[in-house]
DNA sequence: ATAGAATTCAATCATATGATTAAATCAATC
DNA sequence: GATTGATTTAATCATATGATTGAATTCTAT
């Protein structure tokens, strides 16, 4: 241990991992400006994790894994309960990373960014992300087959899709939109969430009537 | 000219370049993984394009100007009518880029990617894209606005994000969405554009019940 | 205090990368 | 078929990259 105020070599790394993985995606982002900016060794990096696949994969599982556990707790309970509706099923994805990220302050937006913009990476990382959310998008979508089970398949699949991307999108973006028509660009967490859940609710509401 | 059925090594490079940015991303391209695919010089890029970056800006213009002009004029014509609706500056928006990727067979499939992929790549690539999809943003929060003016700044903004993130996770992820309820990943343009449209005709209905 | 384990360090490897140069080849024109 | 301009080629530069090594240092338990 350094001393009592400086994160141990091993959060270190992983805090300033976060935020390159976050601004410069995967493939822009080198082992050598992470340990530059986080004043340790390179070969901390293979110590502490291996690869820098082994660093990304370790970065997700610090945040990402713990969001996919809150939103798949937060859906449990909600089941459980005799009067579930669609609107219950939304909250319970988005509100647990929208807190998550928000409670987090200047840190919360760069997991944001990192939180949106995993989705977008090309293979062989997608897959890695995808392994990460996969049991999250499984029971997400059997959640919608058992609230309205005389869909066909599609449905269920391109909700999930449409909820996911509505988040994605706020998390990578939402700083550069918001100062596009306001200086400030605070945001309040429940208001965040209720936009998403409205949007979506109503839009999934078009396809109740369609097929 | 090499030979009559062969492209000229400017097109060979532009179209797998595309491939390549499309499948890797920017920073995950090489243009030496670039020039072997296509069977050229290295410094034919230079020759053509001058740098990687200029390369990148290259392949947005060839294939991203006209999909921006094709929105642009459909949005232009139904604008000039006098019963405009909210559904048709959607239409406006979604049908060209799905009917031409559509249109387009396989080499669609790299440009959806493409497209897609584009809207999420790290600075700077975010700027040039940005730069390129800009007036195309302006114009459609104006015609947001347009129609209904009594809402704040803000909602116009948040509109034209969530009709564009329905329609960047459609272009991404399709193929991958598809294979995983049902073995075909073929799929009709006009079922698609009903679908994004009707999902966010609805879910922005529930912004002007909100404010 | 010290032995042994855990951690950090400087140095180096092999390769990949974007870019550039000057010579060679091709195509069109006279 | 020689001239001229456009294009392609092989070779090379300087640097960046992920990874690894073995020695030095720090920490911990006794």
């Amino acid at each position: 241990m350094r001393n009592d105020t400086q994160a141990s070599t091993k959060d270190q790394i992983l805090d300033i991992a976060e935020s390159h993985f976050a601004t410069f995606g995967f493939a822009g982002t080198s082992l050598r400006g992470i340990i530059k900016e986080a004043n340790v060794n390179v070969a901390s990096v293979a110590y502490h994790f291996g690869s820098k696949d082994d660093l990304f994969a370790a970065v997700m599982q610090r945040f990402a894994a713990p969001v996919v556990e809150a939103q798949l707790n937060r859906l449990s309970s909600e089941m459980s309960q005799p009067n579930i509706t669609l609107e219950k099923i939304l909250r319970a994805f988005y509100e647990p990373p929208i807190q998550l990220v928000h409670s987090l302050g200047a840190k919360g937006e760069k997991l944001s960014l990192f939180l949106g913009r995993c989705h977008s990476e090309p293979e062989p990382i997608f897959s890695l992300v995808d392994s990460h959310f996969a049991s999250c998008r499984n029971r997400f979508i059997d959640a919608f087959k058992a609230l309205e089970p005389d869909k066909t398949e599609s449905v269920y699949h391109w909700r999930f899709e449409f909820m996911l991307s509505l988040i994605v999108n706020f998390l990578t973006r939402h700083k550069n939109i918001m100062q596009r028509y306001q200086t400030s660009t605070d945001w309040n967490a429940n208001d965040v969430v209720d936009m998403l859940c409205q949007f979506c609710l109503n839009g999934m509401s078009a396809q109740q009537i369609k097929k």
